[in-house]
DNA sequence: GGTATAAGTAATGAGCTGGA
DNA sequence: TCCAGCTCATTACTTATACC
């Protein structure tokens, strides 16, 4: 079966269990095999159905690629998600993107009727070629041209996991050369080969884990996590309400006049653009040294209008 | 350049055992 | 009784090579 095959099959498993919890394995078999059916896939082997044992071996590869605890219930007779798993914004993040890609899937004669965003090119091409390459743990060769630096360069890496910020998609991995963990913008990537050679999956690394207290893309700074505290107009708070910046969110003041919220992550530059980005309708409080930060590239701001 | 074939690799199923 | 997890054999797929 081609990767797509198998990683459509996982996402179909999931978003299954999602709607029908507890879900025997002869209601995912014939799921898996309507759904096929429905939309007209053309691989044979994904729409003949599978084995008990290629459903554990998913539930382990699911387990691995998208950190979705999949477990039997002798109570119910049935599959489900754990309770824990289901609550994560990464899974409904995805089951979310599956669902426009299927949607456009079955969309290609209804181009008159939308209207996409136009963006240059976000590096999704290699991303099925990475999800295979961390399943099987191949090690990876690309060339990469850094954000700021026109230069291009030969990387060597073990891939251990993707991640999505704002539209764009970073590829998580081991720099062979130096044996530090780094990030790669998939836009920013060429001429990508997986590797003969293997890698063993580090026992302690765990992406939900390591990005934790990360806003962005940019990774822990060497400092401790912060509690950020900031406060929004009304307005702009019902945004923050329906759309978290980050899951450690927490309200601390709800009323007509402000919505004050708490995070804990690490002071990075993503989070400083972010901050910026609402202009007056926020106001930081805490930690000093943010809100100096943000005084600062506002008055630099201001200071460019020569008022 | 296109096609046929071989070899290597990945995905899968069958059958078995252990455990809840 | 039924599921999880293991080994091993089979099948499908991919890639490299030879030939026309």
């Amino acid at each position: 079966m081609s990767k797509k095959g198998y990683l459509y099959r996982y996402l179909l498993l999931i978003k299954k269990l999602k709607m029908n919890p507890y879900s025997s394995f002869e209601e995912l078999q014939r799921y898996i095999d309507q759904q096929c059916t429905y939309l007209l896939l053309q691989d044979d082997r994904l729409s003949m159905g599978f084995s008990k044992r290629t459903l554990q071996r998913d539930i382990r590869e699911i387990r691995m690629l998208f950190g979705l605890d999949i477990a039997y219930s002798h109570a119910q007779r049935g599959y489900h998600i754990c309770e824990s798993s289901a609550e994560n914004r990464n899974f409904q993040r995805m089951m979310e993107a599956f669902d426009v890609f299927n949607s456009l899937n079955l969309a290609q004669d209804l181009a008159p009727y939308l209207h996409l965003e136009q963006r240059s090119a976000q590096g999704t091409e290699h991303l099925y070629s990475l999800l295979h390459a961390i399943k099987n743990r191949r090690c990876i060769t690309f060339d990469y041209r850094k954000f700021w630096d026109e230069t291009l360069s030969q990387r060597h890496l073990e891939p251990y996991a993707l991640k999505e910020f704002k539209s764009r998609w970073y590829l998580l991995g081991k720099d062979i050369r130096d044996g530090r963990i780094k990030r790669f913008g998939l836009d920013r990537l060429t001429r990508l080969k997986i590797s003969e050679n293997r890698f063993v999956y580090p026992e302690d690394y765990n992406v939900q884990q390591s990005q934790r207290y990360c806003f962005g893309i940019m990774g822990a700074t060497g400092d401790q996590p912060q509690e950020v505290v900031l406060s929004f107009v009304p307005f702009q708070g019902n945004y923050i309400k329906t759309l978290p910046l980050h899951p450690s969110q927490e309200i601390l003041v709800d009323t007509s006049d402000e919505l004050r919220i708490k995070l804990t992550v690490y002071p990075t530059q993503d989070l400083l653009m972010e901050l910026l980005s609402y202009g007056p309708r926020l106001k930081v409080l805490a930690p000093e040294e943010l809100v100096a930060q943000v005084k600062q590239a506002h008055q630099e701001a201001f200071n460019r209008y020569g008022i």
